[in-house]
This record gives structure tokens, C-alpha cells and sequence, in this order.
RNA sequence: GGGCUCGUAGUGAAGUUGGCCUAUCACGCCUCCCUGUCACGGAGGAGAUCGCCGGUUCGAAUCCGGUCGGGCCCGCCA
């Protein structure tokens, strides 16, 4: 019977068996510790027997093994208990050498990054690794738990579609056995055909932008928490979004409290309502403040972005905040515009910790004014297959909806402080990485 | 796509106004010593044609040109 490491200082003066990875070995001599790493964690063994020392001359960190031995409780080995008298069995063994050392913090600086990235596969065994990727989990599981808990569906849409496109980011084309096929840049037009069919769903799936961009913040593959909502307004639908925010961060900072505390993770200061604040409101802001003028501009700055969030904290004690009424220049031609002025876009950017994780909008669901608006604002033939799909939900009866994306990897990246985004997501993808 | 910047053992760094570099240190690896380590400690050892190509020079890790590969910022976005 096989025993988890986090379950070992509950069978104290048992003999039990564990089975893992060689995480460290340690010799001194008349006596060596080892570390075992399992699912559970970590356990110490201590091996006095030099005949079972040996069976790990030779061994590399990674060597798979079974241990039999003694649970003794003993204040000075991590987790209080450790096993001793311990026969070893070798069930894989290791002779590569690691490239990297995986039981001490791997360097995380921005010139280090490729190599972080280029040895993933042994590297994510570190436990300071492995806890990004814990967490992100637990965000997942938190945002699914919420989402449903207010009544949305979750469902998966095709990544694989015809050429027409939502427009705004670049796209990948491939062939698909002789015609042409794009990868989806989100779930856009599926999730919106859902809300006539749901009314409120949700999914939490790759999508894929083909935008040459070499910064922090952009991959080329990224996991979008896209959801959508029907019979609301926009502040309905942000209401629903501060409500996720505060679920999920309430959720990881309760059950992930371990790997939270490994990248000294502060916990969001959170409003129950994320505060919004007008584009115009924040270059004026911006301007009097840095002497740099960005009056008029039809989207943020990166370095504003920062500038406010670090504004929204001190002086709202929140470090999310919601930037509302966008020009209509370089809105998508699916948002809906204000009823009463049609150059303001009903639409919301989630700023956190001074970066983008989410956009949201209301989304024009009147037949005639979305065929005139895909016609005039992106040029989109209401025929293309691609387009005529999507239209046939509005035709036969969209209710006022609206919905958001999210990136899970911006968030957890900002959850725990990280410099790159790459590092929140196990195995990147960016303009010059493909592998692993 | 534009701008800036970097490239030295498996890993992380020092050296980069040319010669003291036969390239230094730390981690890891190998051998030996060590009975409470947890970044164990001690002694010794192996491991680098200094990204690549070309040039200048008596002499190049160091200077120049090219090239390849990273990183950061901007544009764009999640």
C-alpha cells in the first residue's frame, strides 16, 4: 500500500511504503537524506545502511523509487515525520544529469527566461515551478465553480474556423485539406450563438493571434476564461465580473494558501464593485500627472494602463479597475454602441496590476444593425460562411447580451507577481517558440 | 513591423579602455572524508575551441564588419 508524502506524519511508528521521484540526496557520511517528491510533496528519508546508499550511486535526481521504511515523528525533519530503516527499491533510474538544478528556485530574470522555458519539462518539477500551475489550476477551478453557481453553461467551441474573423488581431491560416482555415483568436461568435441557446455559458479554451508582438504580456496561445450573458446591461454584466474577481481571489487565497506563499503573493485589495473609470477621466488623470499628453487618444498606453492601476490602488485601495466608455474608433464591429451617443462603445477593459486581463462589451444583438456594422466596420461579406453562421443566431432571435474574455495566464502571472506571462503558462508559445 | 540591448563550461555569473586569460567564481557532476542534513560541510578532479564567420593586430573573450539566436520597450492585444 502506497503512502502520499503529505499523508506520511499520520502513520507515525508504521512501516510504509512510498513511491516518487529523487528529489535531493544529501550524504554525510554514517548517514544520508534523501528527499522524495510524490504528489503529496516532498518526504525526508534517512538511510544509515551503506549497502542502501549505494543503490543510488550513480543515480540522478528524477530516478523513480520505492522506499520501505519506519514513520518516525521528528521535530527537525520537514513535515514533522520522516522514515527510517528504509529499504530502497530502484524502479527507474536516472543516469542523465539534470540541466537544471529543480530543488532550489530557478532563476525567473528576464535574460534567463529561455533558459527556463527551453528545459520545461525537468524544470516544472520544481516545487516553486509547480505551484504557479497549482494555482492556476485552482483559478480555473474557481472561476468554473462561480460561473456555474450563477447559472452559466460550460461548453467547448472549434478552435478550427472558415477565414472570416471577428477582426482586430492577426490570425493564423492554415491549410485545411485544400481550403483555407484560421485559428480562432477566441470564442466570439460561439459564445455569443450560445447565449441564444443557454442564455448564459461559458468555456475555458486555447486561442491563438498570430500578432507579432515580443513583450510581457503576449503569447501566441493563450487560455481565454470567455463568457457570456444574455437579458443584461453593461453594468449588470461588470457586476458579474466583480463578482468573479472576488470569488476566484477569495477562493486561490483560501485553498492555495502554500503555493501562494512560496512566490510571497500579497492578496488583491478588492472591491466588492471594481471601480470604473472613463477613458477621457484617465489621460486627463494621466496627463496632469506625467506632463505627457495623451488627451484624445483612442487607447490606453501601456505605461497608463500602470499609472492608473497604481493611482486606482492608493487612491481606492483596489488593484483591479475597470476603464469604461471606449471611442468608437477601433471598436469591433459586434460591440454595441451607447443608445444615446453612438461614438461610445459599451465596453469595459479589466486593468489589474497594471496590465489587461480582460475585455468586455455589450454586444449589438439587432439583426439589421449588426449585418450594417460588420458591412461598414469591417467590411465583412454577410454571406461569407464564416459570417452567415453567426448572423442566423441573430435572425432568428438574440436577446440584449453581452460577455467578456479573460486571460488566465495575465491573471495568474499578476496573482503571484511574475514578470512574463510566459511564465504563467506551462509550456509557451510565442513568435520565436514552438518547443516544448 | 520599429527602437534599444545581450550572447563566456550543464546552470548562474566575473572578466570586455587588446598582452598579467594557459579564461575566474558559485551551483551541479565525478572520487574520497564526514552520523541530523534541509542552499550540509571539507579535500581533490573533470568540464568552455568565450554564439558563428570574416577582418584589424606581433597578439582578440576584449576592437571592427557581417551573421545567427535571445531579451526589453513601442505598436497591437488577453
Amino acid at each position: 500500500m502506497r503512502t502520499l508524502s503529505s499523508e506520511v506524519a499520520k502513520h507515525i511508528s508504521e512501516s510504509i511504503e512510498v513511491k516518487g521521484w529523487l528529489h535531493k540526496k544529501r550524504l554525510l557520511g554514517g548517514v544520508t537524506f534523501i528527499n522524495v517528491r510524490d504528489r503529496g510533496g516532498l518526504v525526508q528519508v534517512v538511510i544509515k545502511d551503506k549497502t542502501e546508499v549505494e543503490k543510488l550511486r550513480g543515480l540522478q535526481i528524477g530516478t523513480v523509487l520505492k522506499v520501505e521504511g519506519q514513520v518516525v515523528e521528528e521535530p527537525r525533519a520537514p513535515g514533522g515525520a520522516e522514515l527510517h530503516d528504509a529499504k530502497l527499491e530502484v524502479l527507474v533510474p536516472v543516469e542523465f544529469e539534470s540541466p537544471i538544478e529543480i530543488d532550489k528556485p530557478l532563476s525567473h530574470e528576464s535574460e534567463n527566461l529561455e533558459t527556463l522555458l527551453d528545459y520545461r519539462v525537468v524544470g516544472l518539477r520544481n516545487l516553486r515551478e509547480q505551484a504557479i500551475f497549482k494555482v492556476q489550476a485552482a483559478v480555473k477551478e474557481a472561476a468554473r465553480s462561480y460561473l456555474r453557481g450563477q447559472d452559466f453553461t460550460e461548453f467547448n467551441s472549434p478552435k478550427l474556423l472558415p477565414g472570416a474573423t471577428e477582426g482586430g488581431a492577426e490570425v493564423f491560416k492554415l491549410d485545411y485539406f485544400g481550403k483555407e482555415a484560421t485559428l480562432a483568436q477566441s470564442g466570439q461568435f460561439y459564445k455569443q450563438i450560445m447565449v441564444g441557446v443557454f442564455e448564459r455559458g461559458f468555456e475555458i479554451n486555447p486561442t491563438y493571434r498570430a500578432e507579432p508582438s515580443a513583450t510581457t504580456r503576449h503569447m501566441t496561445e493563450f487560455m481565454h476564461i470567455d463568457a457570456e450573458m444574455g437579458f443584461v446591461d453593461l453594468e449588470e454584466l461588470l457586476d458579474m465580473m466583480s463578482g468573479l474577481m472576488n470569488s476566484v481571489i477569495d477562493d486561490v487565497w483560501t485553498k492555495g494558501e502554500t503555493h501562494l506563499k512560496i512566490w510571497n503573493a500579497a492578496k488583491p485589495l478588492m472591491l466588492k464593485q471594481i471601480p470604473q473609470i472613463t477613458m477621457a477621466e484617465i489621460h486627463e488623470k494621466y496627463s496632469a500627472s506625467t506632463g505627457t499628453n495623451t488627451v484624445g487618444e483612442k487607447d490606453l498606453r501601456p505605461d497608463e494602463e500602470r499609472w492608473i492601476c497604481e493611482w486606482t490602488k492608493k487612491e481606492l485601495k483596489s488593484d483591479a479597475v475597470f476603464v469604461t466608455e471606449w471611442p468608437r474608433e477601433g471598436a469591433k464591429f459586434y460591440h454595441k454602441f451607447k443608445d444615446d451617443d453612438q461614438q461610445v462603445a459599451e465596453r469595459a477593459d479589466l486593468l489589474f496590476r497594471g496590465v489587461e486581463i480582460a475585455t468586455a462589451s455589450m454586444r449589438e444583438h439587432r439583426y439589421d444593425k449588426l449585418v450594417t456594422q460588420l458591412r461598414g466596420m469591417a467590411g465583412g461579406d454577410p454571406e461569407n460562411i464564416g459570417f452567415k453562421y453567426y448572423l442566423d443566431a441573430f435572425k432568428h432571435g438574440m436577446p440584449p447580451h453581452g460577455g467578456f474574455g479573460m486571460g488566465l495566464e495575465r491573471l495568474t502571472q499578476k496573482m503571484l507577481g511574475l514578470r512574463n506571462v510566459k511564465e504563467a503558462s506551462l509550456f509557451p508559445r510565442d513568435i520565436n517558440r514552438l518547443a516544448p
